[in-house]
DNA sequence: TCAAGTCACTACGATGATCGTAGTGATCAT
DNA sequence: ATGATCACTACGATCATCGTAGTGACTTGA
């Protein structure tokens, strides 16, 4: 990402300098969908991020104002992510390229009926999403779940 | 992006392999918004992407099915670059990270009404871009850009 | 209390991507 | 024929990422 940046003032170049690399994005996911807060479950993921470049890219996505970091109270080893509101305002574009993705992957993993009810619903499902995620919760992950959610409705 | 492919199956892992580099979004950006379709014009942009580069990303873009490749019937140096459906899918993501940014960005280049035209109108003005642009138009430039047909109408 | 484990993170050499500039060959306009 | 224009390629320098191995602060369990 060596383009010179304020060099354009178009949006999309805006959001790729902030968040446009192959890896801010998959943090941000951790986050949102998973209930990941802390630097060693974000390298434990699928993708095997290296330690140096995490920790650029938590440097960077704070300094973006995406991530906001705060000591655990009670561990002081620990190190919590939390994302700020301008970091849930990137929900929509997630849920916009995983519809893609899954349209588009033969051996996509996103099972085909959770993304028919995220197309169809999706204001009130990115809604939900970002309540969620902003009282600690995730998409898939925890007794609070949006997933644990929508079946508790549909039971 | 080395990131081993096939390693994971999230959806948005997969988007972000497919065009998750700091250029592929911008190149799909001047296709939709600047109706731009040529190699010189691609690589006459604000951004000021290196011809290697571009070369690479042309390449990588194609071969994802984003972009499809022609020879100029008429000027047989010229190669024509344009959206294959699935590329046109990606619409909605660069809309979103459009709104994004207007709304983050204190220096952006997007005007006010415009996005909250998009915004209120979202699921309409993505097929009217992506309507314009399959016949050859653009988002912003050409007699029958989606910015002429509003005016049009609001006339 | 003390050793062992865990925490976030840094160090570092190797590899790969991008940068900017300078071409190249094919084609077109005059 | 000449010069301009087209889509690229070549290339060395710089930058980012990779993978592994640590580091110091802190917590845990005996």
């Amino acid at each position: 990402m060596k383009r010179a940046s304020g060099k354009s003032t178009c949006p999309v170049n805006f959001g790729l300098e902030a968040f446009g690399d192959p890896w801010s994005l998959l943090v941000v996911r951790d986050v949102v969908y998973f209930g990941k807060h802390t630097f060693n479950e974000f390298l434990a993921g699928d993708e095997a991020i290296s330690p140096s470049v995490l920790s650029a890219r938590l440097d960077s996505l704070t300094d973006a104002g995406i991530l906001r970091r705060s000591p655990d109270p009670v561990d002081r080893r620990r190190v919590r992510y939390d994302l700020t509101e301008r970091g849930l305002g990137l929900i929509p574009i997630m849920v916009e390229i995983a519809e893609w993705s899954a349209a588009h992957d033969p051996d996509t993993g996103a099972p085909a009926d959770w993304i028919a009810l995220v197309r169809e619903n999706k204001p009130e499902m990115v809604r939900r999403y970002a309540e969620t995620v902003r009282r600690g919760g995730s998409v898939f992950v925890g007794d609070d779940s949006v997933l644990a959610q929508v079946q508790a409705l549909g039971a």
